[in-house]
DNA sequence: TGCTACCTAAGTGGGATCAG
DNA sequence: CTGATCCCACTTAGGTAGCA
């Protein structure tokens, strides 16, 4: 016997217009005008032969049957989502999209990149960067590695290490009278602040027992990698942030860490994932191997 | 803020036709 | 006879405008 069932539409709308007891906002959630629920709502309530909504004057209310029915195409629909998405996920499972910031990538993920596509040949990566903050495209990518906690609370977060920062400067700008040998010798050199973190300095100078140098001989710049660019070429001193975003300094030989001074950051790099794209074969394979690489038993962020 | 009338565009289904 | 294709009428979804 075939199924009485509502048309996808209908049910879609009913259920945004119940959970935001509001048509117009149901409306701009669907990408729709507000008559569009007015229709589906009405033809499902005929099919129903039952009223799901009281009408008010400028407010719209679920009644008993409203009430009743809302919960179970709730669940039914979150249920599609997810089958869906596992579908979804079956179709191209060789494919994976890492988002993470220009500097971590040039540092630290693309020298490590190659030995991932030794060890799994099959999977193809996707590797889209930010040079400063950005929420992750949790619809967009598989995968993501952040500095903050992302304002998804839907999204999936693990910690991979305490972001952390120490100084670093042109080898050039070591010793002599007049060079780099102390903390406090860092006043007297140009500092390279990155402008969405401007927290560095202080809680570097402040780890270090030295006063912090004056803000308004800072030269600001959008990313670390900007930063490290410009200390290499003698301009100030930078910033390095450990432990991704750092320049291998073994090889790296424009640039050297002149102390031993690392100050912790009150964030984190954390991966992040939509929780259903965590049983896929390539996010698995990526989050293992990102995970060893870096060094880190896993440790889920509430 | 929601309802209704009216309109348009896109989708659907059934019949006609044709080729193998 | 069967399957593919085309055409056309009908249905459906969603938009605009006006109203309560």
């Amino acid at each position: 016997m075939p199924r009485k069932l509502p048309s996808l539409s209908a049910a879609k709308a009913f259920e945004a217009a119940a959970r935001l007891l509001s048509f117009r906002a149901a409306a701009e959630e669907l990408s729709v005008t507000h008559s569009a629920i007015s229709h589906q709502v009405k033809s499902l309530e005929a099919q129903l032969g039952v009223l799901l909504f009281k009408r008010g004057p400028q407010s719209v209310s679920l009644t008993e049957a409203g009430r009743l029915y809302f919960p179970v195409l709730r669940d039914a629909l979150d249920r599609i989502a997810e089958g869906t998405e596992l579908v979804r996920a079956m179709e191209s499972p060789k494919e994976l999209t890492v988002q993470v910031y220009i500097t971590m990538a040039v540092n630290w993920l693309i020298p490590r990149l190659y030995d991932f596509q030794q060890r799994f040949p099959d999977i193809k990566v996707r590797l889209e960067t930010s040079r400063v903050s950005w929420d992750f495209d949790a619809e967009h990518a598989d995968l993501g590695i952040v500095l903050q906690t992302p304002s998804d609370p839907s999204v999936h977060r693990e910690v991979l290490a305490r972001a952390a920062v120490t100084p670093l400067c042109s080898p050039k700008l070591l010793g002599g009278k007049n060079g780099i040998s102390r903390p406090e010798d860092l006043h007297r050199f140009p500092l390279l602040k990155i402008y969405t973190s401007p927290q560095d300095w202080p809680t570097w100078f402040k780890k270090a027992g030295v006063e912090a140098a004056v803000e308004s001989e800072a030269i600001t710049v959008d990313s670390y990698i900007l930063a490290y660019e410009a200390a290499m070429e003698g301009q100030g001193v930078a910033m390095g942030l450990r432990p991704f975003a750092m320049p291998d300094l073994k090889v790296e030989r424009r640039l050297v860490a002149p102390f031993g001074i690392v100050a912790e950051r009150p964030d984190s790099w954390l991966l992040v994932c939509r929780p259903e794209r965590l049983d896929r074969p390539a996010v698995r394979a990526f989050r293992n191997w990102l995970r060893e690489a870096a060094g880190t038993a896993p440790a889920k962020v509430a």
